[in-house]
RNA sequence: GCCGGAGUGGCGGAAUCGGCAGACGCACGCGACUCAAAAUCGCGCGGAGCUUACCCUCCUUGGGGGUUCAAGUCCCCCCUCCGGCACCA
């Protein structure tokens, strides 16, 4: 009996999925070194941190991902495709304070559970490449990196206010605080001021944003978020001076152009000249109080813009550079720390904000520009007039365009040395110092005769010690190893102390796409040349909420190895895909809401193939997509409808020994069928290359439904039986791609032996292509009214010629004036009438 | 407030360059198969009117205006939703 009659009528996603993935294992058919003549392709997604289950958001990343590289690898590229595990971080110190169970053992058990379920997915992971940025051989060179960060001045320790989480006790990064609330558990963070480690973030601002225009493949709303975040505004500063001490108050500002129109100075609460200013006033605690009750308001709430703005005069005066003028002093709830020099300059004629405190504390308001429009004075307006204008109470500058005025008063100021053209940003750097045990220690050693130090490379790496008292006291639970802490200076010999906080773990991530060029290198983090030959990564995929936070960072360490000459490349992603969430009554699938869809219950119920063909189906991928049983079942029956088809003739496909290539001779409806299958791997070629999923499986389809009409017709001879073996060998490997099981076990029932995943795209045939006859849609103003059937090809006046002939438009036509005809050759003819 | 993105049948969505709106799927309805049900296969499926044969006509892509022979697509104004930023001087 010969083998393929015993071939299952049904699709048993059960038994031949786990099939295929011990064969792919086995055969090692993913795995992936640099190849002398294929193109390169990097594909990769966000790695996940090991939580312990996938959950739909996860599944929808990876299986955009694995159609991108599987498509990728078909068409001819050497497509290197890891995955690893983001596996530093606070949920697994949690599970050891609340169970017990040691941070390392808690990961490395998720991570396998995990690695299970990714296996179950049929991911074509090269699994050699797997990397954990928990493992010693890998945050080895995190620890690496941070040293070249050290010696090249871009890491440093400074004593700052910093952001404090009390529930993760911990100080977190300003992209980390989100409207004043931790990032990670939405407890509000308090201010706090510590000495802390920090990467000079900002020397990067300008490249970081430059570079964006170079990111063609990037999304825009994922660039205008990057420069929203690193700020950058043009400016002077300009320098008043107290008028009794002559300390110098540098302001930031942008409108250089109204210096005449200054009737205050603010400075912020934590300004460092408060202190002496207040020091002998007669209402030093009146200001102390004030000061007090704005610093004990909590960012959100100072920063909200509804928050009122209140402020105090300090009684001292400052002069105005420009004009020599005296203006009062005063301290501002509104006037931030942190951005700029920490005090402003008040021109309430032309700033809303400082429109409103001078309306409040009675300040003077001296209008410097006036509106080209109108002359009227705007103190009748009520509001700043904050547009251009022409300069006016500017001595030496009257009657100038304000554009212009910039340009003149910042030559002015530079040239008399009261002020400089200056760039300020918004970004500020990267706190990365955590008082957490689960992360990267810090490798840096303070001598008390040498200072800090930092660990010699070959001592690297500093591990974590893993069995550890867990007390979340806000200090390092690696305070309380005295074998871990007490050191030898690497300098002097002497005793010393090891730095105890561990770095933020986006600092692990940052670098981990570099890693999977060479992920077992034990001497190097990488070889240039395998680095250089992957990098940059091709197709990047991940949730849009790592726009700013892992994406820029990334781009930050890409720019530093760059300039060290480690990378070829100073940016990371070539091309960018932020997938939408996965919802559940229109909610994101939350714990909390508890309308969460497990992987494990996907995968029992309907498997693999059926969960990514839904997932890919039923949204473009970068909308959100809202989860339907009733879809998944749909996308479960096409399948089932595809399996039936190949049942129902394998027989016959594989009595053919070889592909039937020869295809002349058809007749019609066999061309027309033919036809169909070549213009839908077209169109689903185009598809997969613009990451349009949803219309290629659509086009699938509408393929099979074709197919289905066509089965009595595809018995009939062996032309026609040729034309539905060739289709149902282009279905196979167009879904391939999409649906790596059902599509294997097929490819071997029609009779092939090797791996449909090792196979090259199929080729369209122009020819089949070609079309004699098409329909020309005839409009009459510009409605359709009629259609013709004619021969392709056909010049526009005999397209007008036929249309006008029609019965039909005559009818239309009959007592009015035909104006005009349009033409678009082989798609129609409007004929418009008087 | 500012900056993005979106708004299309009962639902998810399609229309890639200004040229037949609603592909494909879901749901629903009808038929075939069956003792029956499920599964499957086939057909129908935006709304209204007119015919209740086929046809034909009108309306319809958040709302209003415009450009054009022709607009879901381009321009102007407005509404709603989502995301980001938000006293940044």
């Amino acid at each position: 009996m010969r083998r393929w009659l015993h071939m299952k009528d049904k699709y048993n996603f059960k038994e031949l999925e786990p099939k295929w993935q011990k064969i792919w294992e086995e055969k090692g058919i993913y795995h992936v070194t640099p190849h002398e003549t294929k193109p390169k392709y990097y594909a990769l997604e966000m790695f996940p941190y090991p939580s312990g289950k996938l959950h739909m958001g996860h599944t929808r990343n990876y299986a955009i991902g694995d159609a991108i590289a599987r498509f990728r690898r078909m068409n001819g590229y050497c497509v290197l495709h890891p995955m690893g595990w983001d596996a530093f971080g606070l949920p697994a110190e949690n599970a050891a304070i609340e169970r017990g169970i040691p941070p390392s053992d808690w990961t490395r058990t998720n991570i396998d559970q995990m690695r299970h379920q990714f296996q179950r997915l049929g991911l074509s992971y090269d699994w050699r490449r797997e990397v954990a940025s928990c493992h010693p051989g890998y945050y080895k060179w995190t620890q690496w990196l941070f040293l070249q960060l050290f010696k090249h001045g871009l890491a440093y320790r400074k004593k700052a206010q910093v952001n404090w989480c009390p529930a993760c006790q911990t100080v977190l990064a300003n992209e980390q605080v989100v409207q004043g609330l931790c990032d990670r558990c939405d407890t509000e963070v308090i201010k706090k001021e510590l000495e802390q480690w920090f990467f000079k973030i900002t020397d990067y601002a300008d490249r970081l944003l430059e570079n964006l225009d170079k990111l063609q493949g990037w999304p825009e709303k994922v660039k205008t978020m990057q420069r929203n975040w690193i700020g950058r505004s043009e400016g002077v500063e300009v320098v008043f001076k107290l008028k009794d001490t002559c300390d110098d108050i540098p302001v930031f500002t942008t409108r250089h152009d109204t210096i005449f129109g200054v009737t205050y100075v603010v400075l912020a609460p934590e300004h460092h000249l408060v202190e002496k200013i207040i020091a002998d006033s007669p209402r030093e605690q009146e200001i102390r109080r004030f000061i007090g009750e704005v610093t004990r308001t909590s960012e959100i709430d100072r920063t909200s813009e509804l928050a009122e703005k209140t402020g105090i005069s300090t009684g001292a005066y400052a002069i105005n550079p420009m004009s020599g003028q005296e203006i009062p002093v005063w301290i501002g709830n509104y006037v931030l720390p942190h951005y700029g020099t920490g005090a402003v300059m008040g021109v309430p004629a032309h700033d809303q904000r400082d429109f409103e405190f001078s309306k409040k504390y009675d300040l003077p308001v001296k209008r410097v520009i006036a509106s080209p429009n109108q002359n009227e004075g705007m103190e009748a307006i009520g509001a700043a007039y904050e547009d251009a204008g022409i300069m006016v109470n500017s001595p030496g500058f009257d009657g100038m365009e304000s554009e212009v005025g910039k340009d003149a008063i910042a030559d002015f100021m530079e040239s008399r040395g009261i002020g400089k053209r200056t760039i300020n940003y918004k970004l500020r750097d990267w706190l990365i110092s955590r008082q957490r045990y689960w992360g990267a220690p810090i490798p840096i050693v303070y001598c008390d005769s040498c200072g800090t130090v930092p660990v010699p490379e070959d001592q690297l790496p500093i591990e974590l010690p893993l069995d550890v008292e867990f007390r979340p006291t806000g200090q390092s639970p690696l305070n309380d190893i005295p074998e871990f802490v007490n050191v030898e200076c690497p300098k002097c010999g002497g005793t010393a102390r090891r730095e105890t906080d561990t770095m933020d773990t986006f600092m692990c991530s940052s670098w981990y796409f570099i890693r999977f060029a060479c992920p077992r290198m034990e001497d190097k983090p990488w070889d240039p040349e395998t680095a250089n030959y992957w990098l940059p990564v091709d197709q990047y995929t991940g949730g849009v909420e790592h726009a700013i936070l892992h994406l820029m960072y990334s781009r930050f360490f890409t720019m530093f190895l760059h300039d060290l000459g480690l990378l070829e490349t100073d940016e990371p992603f070539a091309h960018l895909l932020t997938q939408g969430m996965v919802l559940k009554e229109g909610a994101k699938m939350s714990k909390s809401k508890g309308n969460i869809v497990g992987l494990q219950e996907m995968l029992d119920a309907y498997g693999a193939d059926t969960a990514r063909l839904f997932i890919l189906f039923a949204s473009p991928p970068e909308r959100d997509l809202e989860w339907n049983e009733q879809g998944v079942e749909g996308a479960s029956r096409f399948l089932s409808r595809i399996w039936r088809l190949v049942y129902e003739f394998q027989g016959e496909i594989r009595s053919c020994d070889s592909l039937q290539t020869d295809m002349s001779g058809l007749n019609s409806q066999e061309r027309d069928m033919r036809r169909k299958v070549h213009a839908t791997l077209k169109k689903v070629t185009q598809d997969l290359d613009r990451h349009s999923f949803n219309t290629a499986v659509a086009g699938t389809m509408e393929l099979v439904n074709s197919l289905y009409q066509f089965r009595d017709i595809a018995r009939t001879g062996t032309k026609a039986r040729a034309v539905m073996q060739e289709a149902i060998h282009t279905v196979l490997l167009m879904l391939a791609p999409l649906v790596p099981h059902i599509t294997e076990e097929l490819w071997h029932e029609i009779g092939h032996s090797g791996s449909i995943h090792q196979e090259s795209w199929p080729t369209v045939d122009e020819s089949a292509l070609v079309e004699t006859e098409i329909e020309i849609v005839i409009q009459v103003n510009g409605k359709v009214r009629d259609r013709m059937r004619l021969q392709k090809g056909r010049d526009s006046e005999y397209l007008k010629t036929e249309a006008l002939k029609r019965d039909r438009v005559m009818e239309l036509i009959q007592d009015k004036n035909v104006r005009d005809v349009f033409v678009v050759p082989d798609r129609l003819v409007n004929i418009v009438t008087a």
